[in-house]
DNA sequence: AAGTGGTCTAGACCACAAC
DNA sequence: TTGTGGTCTAGACCACTTT
């Protein structure tokens, strides 16, 4: 494992554990730097992680500090679905309707950009957070990247399995969003009536390579599922 | 002006220009060093900053590349009200009902962490991008840190006001944001109809010093706006 | 094997804040 | 003035990809 990872990995521990509240001030760099028996820029990069995570804040001059922890029932809307581990995590679990192999549309080849006679899985479930419908998924993996996929793992997590067993890296992603009228069709699967409103999210992740392996859209219950995300100038 | 970023800034321009392609690859860091005449760190910072804003993407290995242009008409969440200088800005406008110091509520005062007896200035206003009604704006700003405001000041940028002239250093924000169905006492700024969907964002921004200075809640119109975010992992 | 990005180090110096 | 974080450097070495 990395120095610098492991370094904010075990900062961020001892404020969690110690249950630092907002404001408290760490150990400067040096301190730190005798701590955990790093280079200062090391400890330094670390602590650039942790600022961009949210975990911390950094005045020069003064000091570095914990930052407000998030409101509890919102979900980290960069980290939804992949990269680093939020350890509020709340329970989840999947309803899976199908996972099929496919000739992608037109809009899923172009996001995807998918070769001609190319092939994608394509899954359809519902997301349950703490036993209530969170969203409705419907997501396309490209099988020339995601070369296998059945509904035990749709039933988990696609991303772990992905990450894990296929050893795939996952490099960026690109979310667009916007709240929209639920239609006749997708409103039952949500327990909604057609005319509510929702947040309708449509992810492309690439992997590390740059090549794009999944797209999907969700359509996330207005009442049930809200976001927050953290961000800095630095 | 810092180096990375004088270093990032050219490199982006440069990308901009030439409207170079997605995944089309750039000098490699040897190049660069020899191109911008600083070490290796202070391009690997550079680059590093344009991978995190969706500028570029790296293959340890292989190379850097240009990554995926945004799709138009869709503003980045991220830095939809400060932060770094986004190119493909569209002109925006505002239209302001009121501009007025009051007693904040308690939710106000609570976002804000504001002494029993703060006041802060209250701005009621309708966000406006390519002549469409794009939001309804409530923000909140402390008095005690931007000390003054007025309708004309709204009317423009606060965010620029409050960097350039107020002096005051921007760190960082949370953002807060879910689907709504719309009110009768809202519905009418947004031109729609109670029950309309819409997208409800609160934002808590703070100084570099880790004070909260502004609480904004802005509801925006389900049609006329959409958002992306770019995310990476490392 | 050669080329490319990524990590890590030690240390000089700068910028800002608090006393 | 002192303490603190931030930048920048030169260079060694590691990890991955391509040839």
């Amino acid at each position: 494992m990395l120095k610098y990872q492991e370094v904010a990995t075990k900062i961020q521990q001892a404020i969690y554990e110690h249950n630092l509240p907002k404001d408290t001030q760490l150990p400067n760099i040096e301190g730190l730097i005798q701590q955990y028996q790093v280079s200062r820029s090391t400890i330094i990069k670390a602590l650039n992680r942790l600022e961009r995570h949210g975990v911390i804040y950094q005045i020069q001059g003064s000091g570095i500090f914990v930052r407000q922890p998030k409101k509890r029932g919102y979900l980290n809307f960069l980290e939804s679905h992949g990269f680093t581990v939020d350890l509020n995590d709340l329970p989840g679990a999947s309803q899976v309707f199908n996972v099929d192999v496919v000739q992608p549309s037109a809009k899923v080849r172009e996001n995807l950009h998918c070769e001609d006679d190319e092939q994608v899985y394509y899954i359809k479930r519902l997301r349950l957070v703490e036993g209530k419908v969170y969203g409705f998924e419907q997501s396309y993996y490209r099988k020339k990247i995601v070369t296998y996929l059945n509904r035990e793992i749709a039933e988990n997590s696609i991303f772990s399995y992905v990450k894990d067993i296929c050893k795939i890296n996952i490099g960026f992603s690109d979310k667009y969003f916007k709240a929209i009228k639920l239609d006749e069709e997708i409103a039952p699967y949500l327990g909604l009536n057609p005319g509510d409103p929702a947040l309708c999210v449509e992810e492309i992740f690439y992997t590390t390579a740059g090549e794009p392996f999944d797209f999907s859209q969700i359509i996330y219950h207005y009442d049930n599922a809200q976001f927050y995300v953290q961000s800095h100038s630095k």
